[in-house]
DNA sequence: AACATCAACTTAAACGTTTAACCCAACCAA
DNA sequence: TTGGTTGGGTTAAACGTTTAAGTTGATGTT
């Protein structure tokens, strides 16, 4: 019966070499013999020795191969958010072929610094609700990358939110219409209501600001003035709260004939309460989203909206990371025409 | 400018007392006075020592309050699908609440080893393809707890599948019925595919055995005897292998009327294809699906499923994995009639 | 006055590695 | 023979903590 972990000093001593001859059995292979390296690993095996300590590998070596991936919000949202799982997705295939491993991490924490130590870098999805945060990946001295937002000074992936946003607006909007948007984030309200003059949150660094450049530019490219009591927000990209504001928005009067959605999820779940109205889409009603996630293409009509690959964004970030790039990288986009607007 | 980051005995210097007094401080409040205490936090604060080196107290006290997630198939996998995304997100919920980190570990990994020194438990979701994971999980010495499958000895965390299956085969199946099953790995196959006699795998660490039996007696108690020939295998619970699965089933001669589906996945691509050929469900085609997700509710006809929850599921996982709790846990189902069957 | 108790610290030995620096025999060139 | 390399090792000092055990001076008890 085995009463304790071995440990590299045990095995040593059991075989009769220095610790440090163990340790390069394992780690450094042009240290040793060939042979003596062969009969080393073959005793370990034997005698139960499965190699180093990590923990304390990580403390010495000061390298754990595991990377943060520090979420805007809580894991359980992201998990459950098409988008978010994708961007995942991509990161957790790109790492898990360079042998790295991932730590989920709540942007909704207060803290990294009970990660900081030991994890190899950072990759932060989505601008944290929290500053203090941010501050502290900016002020940290590991790598880190930002996605869908930006500090300065730290590398990141974006998409072109600006010109995308006014691009499908642009693709959607008629003379004479009626435009309201259904934004995400862009007060701070717990809930889901239009913004009237509420102060805008975080308008530097956030991509729905961004976004809402874009569509006000393409709006008024056709003499059309948004007013801000046209202007959702919506806390988070969740059906219910899309679900909430797709009802306002169908039972405002007069009913807006044309609305930009931040997001597919809220753009699928006003067209869903749109055709259970019977309202014509797109005749009566025009509708873009934003993302491109599956679901959109299997929605009938096809959701018009921006595509981005998330999948990409994920491998990108990675990489990137890995890879000690220091840039701050632009993806490209697509412009998806589906039959939710008018051509 | 820092020139390198503090360490404790750096500051221990500094403020002229021992190391152990600064660790005290941050560590074990009582053994220090209180005055001392808080003027040395303060002066930490101020000389920009932020607290213990992390991987040094993983090492030194060998724990890490990272608990890993390994996942039966790759994380890309696991964070789309509905199901196994619910359950990361009632685990996350409750490592968070209780301060834990989740490490996300693919089971399509090789090994545990490089992780099983650093972090304090494992949740296992899902039996891993790999064999050698699943001895290395019951061979390693720290807490780990099963869901979905089970490891002798080892606690976990399951509903009870045969009788789930049987109850909703029960109220789906009529006599004279011609019933086909879609199934999850059952046998060894990358691809979709009757089963007809190649050998189950896994028979009996399976939950998708134990569903097998529960329709297969379900059927009996008609005295229908469902042929290997009318089982088909689907090697992940994913859209485009359901799809076609669904397609082989609803071509072929007899086509059956009664469609078991071990996923809601599974059955809502199974009810799309239908409806789309005109086929009138329920009257000629039943359908059942297994799991409850909230895509199914939202289908119509709603799908007649068994309804699991993930969340708790999850939530029971990290729960009796923080406890130290030893048993195997039978967790509740719900049967959910929908309109994919006669009543 | 002698002794026990206690709070508040300090000392120093772990925790299990990695790795720079050193050592030595064997081989080789001149 | 001498001296320079070199392959194959060893030694020992880190890495940054935690914590059992020990020290001290102050307080309390009899």
């Amino acid at each position: 019966m085995k009463k304790t972990k071995l440990t590299l000093k045990d095995v040593a001593q059991q075989l009769g070499v220095s610790t440090a001859t163990i340790s390069n059995a394992f780690n450094r292979p042009d240290q040793l013999s060939k042979g003596k390296r062969e009969e080393i690993l073959a005793q370990c095996e034997r005698i139960g020795y499965s190699g180093p300590n990590k923990a304390a590998q990580i403390l010495r070596k000061g390298t754990s191969n595991i990377v943060a991936l520090v979420l805007a919000d809580s894991i359980a949202y992201m998990v459950s958010d098409p988008v978010a799982s994708t961007f995942i997705k991509g990161v957790s295939t790109t790492l898990q072929q360079q042998g790295k491993h991932l730590l989920l991490y709540a942007g909704d924490s207060n803290s990294i610094l009970d990660v900081v130590d030991f994890v190899d870098g950072f990759i932060c999805y989505g601008a944290p609700r929290n500053y203090k945060l941010a501050q502290e990946i900016a002020a940290q001295s590991k790598p880190a990358i930002t996605v869908d937002f930006d500090i300065d000074d730290v590398p990141s992936i974006n998409i072109d939110n600006e010109n995308a946003a006014y691009e499908v607006a642009k693709a959607a909007i008629d003379e004479n219409d009626i435009v309201a948007i259904l934004g995400l984030r862009l007060i701070d309200s717990p809930t889901t209501c239009r913004i009237y003059d509420s102060p805008l949150i975080d308008v530097n660094s956030s991509i729905s600001h961004r976004r809402l450049d874009g569509y006000v530019r393409a709006a008024k490219e056709q003499g059309i003035e948004i007013n801000n009591e046209w202007i959702w927000h919506l806390p988070e990209s969740d059906r219910s709260y899309a679900r909430q504001a797709a009802k306002e928005v169908l039972m405002s009067s007069p009913r807006p004939n044309t609305v930009l959605c931040m997001s597919d999820i809220i753009a699928l779940e006003l067209l869903h309460s749109a055709l259970a109205m019977g309202i014509d889409v797109p005749n009566e009603l025009k509708i873009t989203g934003f993302d491109g996630i599956e679901e959109a293409d299997r929605a009938r009509p096809h959701l018009t909206t921006v595509c981005q690959s998330s999948v990409a964004k994920g491998e990108a970030a990675a990489k990137a990371l890995l890879a000690g790039e220091v840039r701050k990288q632009i993806l490209p986009f697509d412009l998806r025409l589906g039959e939710t607007i008018r051509h």
